[in-house]
RNA sequence: CGGGGCAUAGCGCAGUCUGGUAGCGCACCUGCUUUGGGAGCAGGGGGUCGCAGGUUCGAAUCCUGCUGCCCCGACCA
């Protein structure tokens, strides 16, 4: 992509409303606009962020087994009434009633819709166990939306649902889950830490807070160093073998949030081995039995040929709000600094020069050969100051920067360098373009 | 929903106390010179001062009401 072609209106100074330093960063480099309290548009660069960071987590729900739908935002009030939770769930529902006066709303979640598609079709234990996800915009009319779209009105969710006959098998389902988050949060560059969380009136030992470690999260957490270093279960992970091994190793070192926190357990620990930190929810699982099939009439038939209520697990993880926590993960002072996995592109060529033929050329050359290389490239050919492309580059964050001006070109020389890390390299064009291809 | 703050050009701000023709920086447009860490000079465009009432000869400024946004708290992917 040519910057000059692009759409990437980043900002100098920062808008009064932001605070916390993704929202600012979110706003600078030209991703999001902001239309109301926890409304935003996400403009060119940010949607590619929200899209990479989407197939990331379809990729691991799929490999995990489950299925992908596409449930709609707008609910009939009726499937809630017949789960109870119309009346429940409260101020946070967004509520609109139609021209013809039926009662809609917006969805918050979709335990309802998903076990409505479920009865419609499913009879038997035998077309079991199934997980259906969505990726779909959820609405939840927030007292207090705050920090950009970590917590707006409107959010992306990844939302997955599954059914299975017992709790046994059902407690399979929520391990298939948790390995799948595991993966998931890795791959995008993140820790994230499978913490005990509440299960309400269900009980049971079935639900985990999935938060990551960042220094300007919401939750105090504190936790074991064992959980930072734990292997992460491969791409090659048998989804269908049993694994509770990993998920024992996962949930037995010490890790709370604030709210659960226990002091003594923690303070059993090793000092060494104590972390207190900073973290941010990214994703919750839970086991919930029969709580909407029942009232649902979600029922299928066991090998006995008698009818039971299926047992219901839903898995969730917030797909916008990683955007803000990846930044909040990751950046300096300079800007952002992403997870090349999420990187809107992978490479940033900055022509320092530009309207010079040489070196109009070379960047030319080197774009049209790393695009068709298959890399991602913004291209800064703006007229602009060389400063001004260096610190427009380091704000927008992207992993690799390729520096190409008259000086270096004198010397058949150009620059590489790594965002992270500041390290740079002087290598040939060629060079660069072969170093960029074995990344 | 309780507490606090803010609202003046695209962004950041001054001006409000003490009423008198709306300003600064950045951004933007034109031209020239520049180009290795947010360039320089010259010229230029852009604002019903959040909205509605009121006071006054005159309101960004004083008064009343409303709206929007942000922060802290309670609640949450």
């Amino acid at each position: 992509m040519r910057l000059s072609r692009y759409f990437l209106p980043t900002l100098r100074e920062t808008p009064k409303e932001a605070e916390i330093v993704s929202h600012r960063l979110m706003l600078r480099a030209g991703m999001i606009r902001q239309h109301a309290a926890g409304i935003y548009s996400w403009l060119p660069f940010g949607l590619r962020v929200l899209a990479r960071i989407e197939e990331i987590v379809r990729e691991e729900q799929n490999r995990s087994g489950a299925v992908e739908i596409l449930m709609p935002t707008m609910q009939p009030a009726d499937l809630w009434r017949e789960s109870g939770r119309y009346d429940d769930y409260g101020k946070e529902m967004l509520r609109i009633v139609d021209r013809h006066k039926r009662d809609i709303l917006f969805g918050p979640t979709a335990e309802e819709v998903v076990t409505d598609i479920f009865r419609g079709f499913v009879r038997s234990y035998r077309d079991l166990p199934l997980n259906l996800y969505n990726i779909q915009w959820k609405f939840r009319d927030e007292v207090r939306p705050r920090f950009g779209v970590m917590r707006g009105r409107e959010f992306l969710m990844k939302d997955a649902y599954s059914f299975d006959l017992d709790y046994d098998t059902a407690r399979a389902a929520y391990n298939r889950m948790f390995v799948a988050y595991l993966r998931t949060f890795d791959r995008m560059g993140l820790k994230a830490i499978p913490m005990q969380a509440a299960t309400g009136p269900i009980g049971g030992d079935l639900s985990h807070e999935f938060l990551i470690l960042a220094q300007t999260g919401e939750s105090g957490v504190f936790c074991s160093r064992k959980l930072l270093d734990l292997p992460i279960p491969g791409e090659d992970t048998d989804f269908r073998g049993d694994l509770s091994p990993i998920v024992a190793a996962w949930t037995e070192p010490y890790a709370a949030t604030e709210e659960k926190h226990d002091a003594a357990a923690f303070e059993a620990l090793p000092e060494a081995d104590r972390i207190a930190a900073r973290g941010i929810e990214v994703g919750h699982i839970f086991y919930f039995g029969t709580k909407y099939s029942q009232p649902m009439g979600a029922s299928i038939a066991g090998p006995d040929g008698a009818d039971r209520p299926v047992h219901m697990g839903s898995y969730g993880i917030g797909v916008s709000r990683l955007v803000g926590a990846i930044i909040e993960a990751g950046h300096d002072d300079a800007g952002i600094v992403w997870p090349d996995a999420v990187a809107p592109f992978q490479v940033g060529l900055i022509n320092l020069k530009a309207g010079d033929p040489v070196v109009d050329v070379a960047c030319e050359t080197i774009y049209e050969r790393l695009t068709k290389a298959g890399i991602t490239v913004l291209y800064d050919d703006r007229d602009d100051s060389a400063g001004a492309k260096f610190a427009r580059m380091d704000l927008i964050g992207l992993p690799w920067q390729l520096i190409i001006g008259p000086k270096g070109l004198q010397r058949h020389e150009v620059e590489l360098k790594r965002r992270a890390t500041g390290a740079r390299e002087t290598l040939t064009p060629d060079g660069a373009i072969t170093r960029l291809l074995a990344v």
